[in-house]
DNA sequence: TGGGCGTAGATTGTATAAAGTTTCGCCTGT
DNA sequence: ACAGGCGAAACTTTATACAATCTACGCCCA
């Protein structure tokens, strides 16, 4: 009802084009194929979506507004390269909010959506067990978006997305590899809890879940000049 | 230094002609001069600003993006109107993030920034004696994005700015107007808290200040068909 | 040989024109 | 008199053309 009267922006429309270019390049984003850095030129990309500059353009500064695309003047769109403090700031972020997010999601909790969750769990691990990590990073991802969407809060998934996908680059940036394989499925942890109703554990495993993945970020202070440098020169 | 590099698009820019836009239809708005339903015609604001309607349409972009403009497919752009949902919505969130920002504005205090907070304490009581209620409601907004810049927090504030943003709609078309003046000054008090460097009356001031202006509202329900039709209708 | 300057090419920023959709008024028919 | 439909006007959407800016390469000179 009101998505006829009120069609938010964020709505997805899929016959919407820029809606298309939007998802085209967040999606290559997300799953790392397109790394920080990397320059989108205008006509490169409307080329490729069959479009004219004008609705890349608008799509291009969506995905700025969102922060995974910075635009430099008079330069271009470039695949944003979060610092070691933006890191530290959406992580905080998370750890703010998707507590209470989870805590309206065991509000909302209903067959249909453990159902769902469920389902996304089968993904994530049919994923990973093929090996197939591109696919594992986006679900991972779309999984702490699904529990926004079951909590209902609209403001809080508009910021969660944001949230997400600036957490996806900061993982590919700063993730250390050394870190020993982590046995226990934390996603599913959740999911659990939600089912139960049980308010203080999905909380707490949700935080934990986020600790975890933030303790395995190694966020070098730009204490050496080599970073300095890299980071100025940008590409 | 990163300023240069990466010229974040929250940036002002004031000599940006787009920004120029953004900012007159957003100061309208917050200062009630524009309503919400308002139609907001690309001709019509382009000619104002002798700008293009290219322009003026990313403004517009822009500000759908935060929140305060709807647009609607063929048919254009229009002052937000906020549901009593959204309404709740949006100070559920303030409630989780300002105690937050306070607490990090805490840390960052300093001699300058009590003066600034002093002289827009100041500002505040001038235009509520001189009965300027434009400029009352303007500063009152200003007065929480200050406390978030001063957090140093980014993603912070510009969850924030949204917030406040949508809050301005929201007391306009919900507050009651039967409330008794309220004698005490919240803005003071937190900012006493906050020189003080005392965490936890900040923290508290916040959140019993954004209570009592929520308090101040009158959330009807989509109870009476009367209201139902106006919203549907929109304008 | 190394650095500075200038011009050519490429890319973005802005304006304008063409295309499509909605809205509103008017007219006709009942 | 009123409902329904046709048509023109206004507006948004999209594409394209032009202007401004930056980048890169090559040339010249010290």
């Amino acid at each position: 009802m009101a998505a006829r009267s009120r069609p938010k922006s964020d709505a997805p429309d899929v016959s919407d084009r820029v809606s298309r270019i939007r998802e085209g390049v967040t999606a290559a984003i997300l799953e790392h194929r397109l790394l920080p850095g990397i320059k989108l030129g205008e006509d490169e990309i409307g080329e490729i979506y069959g479009a004219s500059r004008t609705l890349v353009r608008t799509a291009l500064q969506q995905l700025a507004h969102e922060g995974i695309v910075n635009i430099e003047k008079n330069r271009g769109a470039f695949v944003a390269r979060p610092t070691p403090a933006d890191a530290r700031e959406v992580f905080e972020a998370r750890r703010l909010i998707e507590p209470t997010i989870v805590d309206h999601a065991v509000d909302a909790v209903s067959p249909a959506w453990i159902e769902r969750l469920q389902q996304h769990l089968t993904e994530e691990r049919e994923a990973e067990l093929r090996g197939d990590a591109r696919a594992s990073v986006r679900l991972s991802g779309e999984f702490h978006r699904l529990v926004a969407e079951m909590s209902g809060h609209s403001i809080y998934l508009g910021f969660l997305k944001e949230l997400i996908a600036r957490s996806s680059l900061i993982i590919l940036l700063y993730r250390r590899h050394d870190t020993p394989a982590c046995g226990t499925d934390h996603h599913a942890e959740i999911v659990t809890a939600i089912r139960k109703r049980d308010r203080e554990a999905a909380r707490a495993q949700m935080l934990s879940h986020l600790n975890e993945i933030e303790a395995e970020l190694f966020l070098k202070d730009p204490a050496a000049d080599e970073l300095r440098l890299a980071d100025v020169l940008g590409a």
